[in-house]
DNA sequence: TGTACATCAGTGAACGCGCGTTCACTGATGTAC
DNA sequence: TGTACATCAGTGAACGCGCGTTCACTGATGTAC
């Protein structure tokens, strides 16, 4: 044991988040225990209760870490389009929403399960809700929905197909990211699934426009 | 404790599996405990070890039953279809199998979850592989293969669009049931999922022919 | 038909594990006067 | 500037829990002779 500088931490909290997500990175929601989480913090493991009511309060904010690093992950992709014309802009800011959000599944898949996992409701539990309909740019479905609004802006999605546009489009990269991840594709290679993800994203962009 | 009137059992590895079915039905894969499993078929709770090499041997068996059931229930609605002339029978059916695929892992959250649940490899376990890539009938992939089949002998999916157009479907239907089922939309009433999925395999539909 | 015996399929007790959470506590900090 | 004291943020021990798994066992079954 070092005789740390400060008894009292300091940046406990942040120290903890932190920590928090290196574990959910690595190990995924149930990764993160809370005395493991103290320990790696240096800690005695009930410090942690200074600062959370529970260990679910505290996932709870390492999913909201997870959700808000996807979305940076989005904007980075999205903003770095280089195209010019109204229409191929939004389009290719549209393919790069979809393409960045499995990128970030596939690279930060703990990350990724856990930022979806905290928002489970328990076995009869009440569930935090539809995630407020927000359309807050620094969220993934606010980001998804502003590329839609772009692409109709442009003059496409015609004949109410903007209504449920979100649908496809989330459920496409989300499905496809999951199956990868988590399900029955978890072993295909990565060229053979970034092909697949080419294609997914060509037949999403037909059933649009 | 009732005196049984064998002490052999006679049937314990159908009744472990049953049970444990029905635990993963109402409690998912996390529900499957060996020794409740082995508490409802009023048997010790190590006897389970006669029959299955451990808790995970269990799991797959069960998974393998999921798996099953949804097939199952895939193939009664395709073959509900009424349709008569190539294509539309085609699409119908088409429609149908994506249509089954959410509604069973609407209905049966659990086991649905449990199914895909179980697929996923340890920490650095080996998974089992992708799934063998069969085409047997008996498997929910087996199944939308065989539909998108159908679909190009009545002469749709022309130019090249055969090829990954699983890719397409499968995501969009995992991706609308997972984030229904576990995900952000958890919440979301019945008519508007409803609404939502008609709307997301018109769009799949459009997507691919 | 009767008996010895191998095998099968259960039992009950115990091990070791690590968890989340609570309790009473104490050292450090900052503020009022 | 110095001191009393409230408050804050940690500590260490303990509780209770339920799990998967292993051990040595025993009752039931079926078969060879």
């Amino acid at each position: 044991m070092h005789v740390v500088s400060t008894y009292h931490h300091g940046n406990l909290r942040a120290t903890l988040v932190e920590q928090g997500v290196d574990l959910a990175r690595s190990q995924g929601p149930d990764g993160v225990v809370l005395r493991e989480v103290a320990r790696r913090a240096g800690v005695s493991h009930n410090a942690a209760y200074r600062h959370f009511a529970d260990r679910d309060a505290l996932l709870a904010v390492i999913a909201a870490v997870g959700m808000q690093r996807l979305a940076e992950a989005m904007l980075t992709d999205m903003d770095a389009v280089t195209e010019t014309g109204p229409l191929p802009r939004a389009t290719a800011r549209l393919r790069a929403c979809g393409r960045a959000y499995v990128h970030f599944a596939v690279a930060e898949p703990g990350l990724f399960t856990t930022a979806f996992a905290a928002i489970t409701p328990g076995p009869d539990g009440t569930a935090p809700g539809p995630a407020t309909e927000s359309t807050d740019a620094a969220d993934p479905y606010g980001l998804l929905a502003r590329a839609l609004d772009e692409l109709e802006a442009a003059g496409a999605l015609g004949d109410g197909r903007r209504e449920n546009a979100e649908v496809l489009c989330w459920a496409a990269v989300h499905g496809y990211a999951v199956l990868h991840l988590n399900g029955p594709l978890h072993d295909v290679p990565e060229t053979e699934r970034e092909a697949g993800l080419q294609s997914l994203l060509d037949q999403v962009e037909r059933g649009l426009l």
